[in-house]
DNA sequence: CAGTGGTCTAGACCACGTA
DNA sequence: ACGTGGTCTAGACCACTGT
């Protein structure tokens, strides 16, 4: 009942895949933090049981991801670097800020379940008029507004969402802690923006901004819908990588 | 004389790179077209005289970017989506307009060997006021202009830039061809265009350009800075991918 | 059935940095 | 000298697809 014919499959995750997702594991809930020294090969090859091979690439795909850095002679570390630098480096605005050395603060605007609109509900393949969670925020950087954010969420997949208190714990965050994504897309549109959202947005209505749609899924299932809109002189959107899947920064 | 002291390493090509190079040569080349089958892991085996292992590795890393698909138990294929799927797929807006069936036409602005500007010599990593090759060109779609391009180039990694006939192949292709990056870097703005740059792309000057500025490396060198200004109205960025380094395409 | 890719092993040699 | 990661080998077993 709970999320899509998804069952577990009858075999067991590949072994460099259970040792990729271990190591994975233990930087994502902070068990190994930046500069922490990752176990080396060998180490992992006792602890498994298995070849080196099979940690090896583990450890060579966890690297191509970003996620640990790798240096012949010395050992593998977890990367100090965001690990989202894949991409559009925007998935957390509030740790995006405050590297920056800045203040974070967001404003809820509104934490609601609406009957979806006919564009949300294709985006996240659903009904329309099926009910959906509604959550409005802006984003302010040294109490300077630099997004507005309205989000969709599929109540399938993240059933108590409506039921965080959004005032201590964004609605990014608990939605990557609780319902991890392994599929993204961005869509980015320049726009004026409305007298309405000019104004949540403390700028002229006569300026640009930057429009970021972002959807996510995970196991195939749509998770959310979310439009980031930026003031255009207050906020840019970068990414810096390679085509072959080798970490970035060099 | 020819490049900086990025000299050949001592060590060639790892095996698996050269496999690698060789078949992502002759998918780019068009010697492989999308869904002609690749040969298969024991063919390479058999024609470099190396391990499946290390045909696997290049294989298995080709699929990670996207250039093929391989099904077990019938074979290796020629990736039928654009390869750069992997990010903001922009790399060649004529193949984009193209794909979408229909018509695609440079119209040349400039071309000249030109002193570098501040921020174009900081971006190269060259010396203020040396010289650099800059072309200027405006992309229509169907005869609506959606692009206005303004590229420059760092002399010493494409010393023939400049010479090329661009009414017959575009400025991308020729470096996409002779100097294939290894790194990127994108950096999307929302602006109002100029006067200037309005009338250009027949717009009115109120309305906003989605900017995307675009650098790109060799070997660690720079090749190649260009800005590339859209009316928000005619066009979007956009990418789709799995954070893991998988195919997106699912 | 034979061919394919997916994975795994138990060794091996090398270049590198640290001690 | 030692431990590290980087690469490579020559086998192996499996699940799958096509004939």
């Amino acid at each position: 009942m709970t999320v899509a014919s998804t069952s577990r499959p009858a075999t067991p995750a590949a072994l460099y895949q259970q040792v990729k997702d271990f190591v994975a594991r233990k930087i994502a809930d902070g068990s190994w933090k930046p500069g922490d020294r990752v176990p080396s090969e060998q180490e992992l090859v006792a602890e498994f049981g298995i070849a080196r091979m099979t940690v090896n690439r583990a450890l060579r795909e966890l690297a191509g991801q970003g996620k640990i850095v790798r240096v012949a002679g010395v050992g593998s570390f977890v990367a100090e670097e965001k690990p989202q630098s894949t991409l559009l480096q925007i998935a957390n605005i509030a740790d995006e800020i405050r590297q920056r050395g800045h203040n974070h603060r967001c404003m809820l605007l509104s934490l609601a379940r609406v009957a979806a609109p006919l564009d949300v509900a294709s985006a996240l393949d659903l009904r329309t008029g099926e009910s959906v969670f509604a959550v409005s925020c802006v984003h302010f950087e040294d109490e300077v507004a630099v997004q507005l954010e309205d989000r969709y969420v599929n109540p399938r997949m993240a059933p108590d969402f409506i039921r965080q208190d959004f005032t201590r714990l964004l609605p990014s965050e608990y939605l990557v802690k609780h319902v991890p994504f392994d599929q993204i897309e961005h869509v980015v549109d320049a726009i004026l923006p409305t007298a309405e959202q000019a104004e949540l947005l403390q700028m002229p209505a006569t300026q640009p901004c930057l429009m970021l749609t972002r959807r996510t899924w995970a196991a195939g299932t749509p998770v959310t819908l979310v439009r980031c809109l930026h003031p255009g002189t207050r906020y840019r959107l970068g990414s810096r990588f390679r085509p072959d899947g080798t970490a970035p920064r060099g």
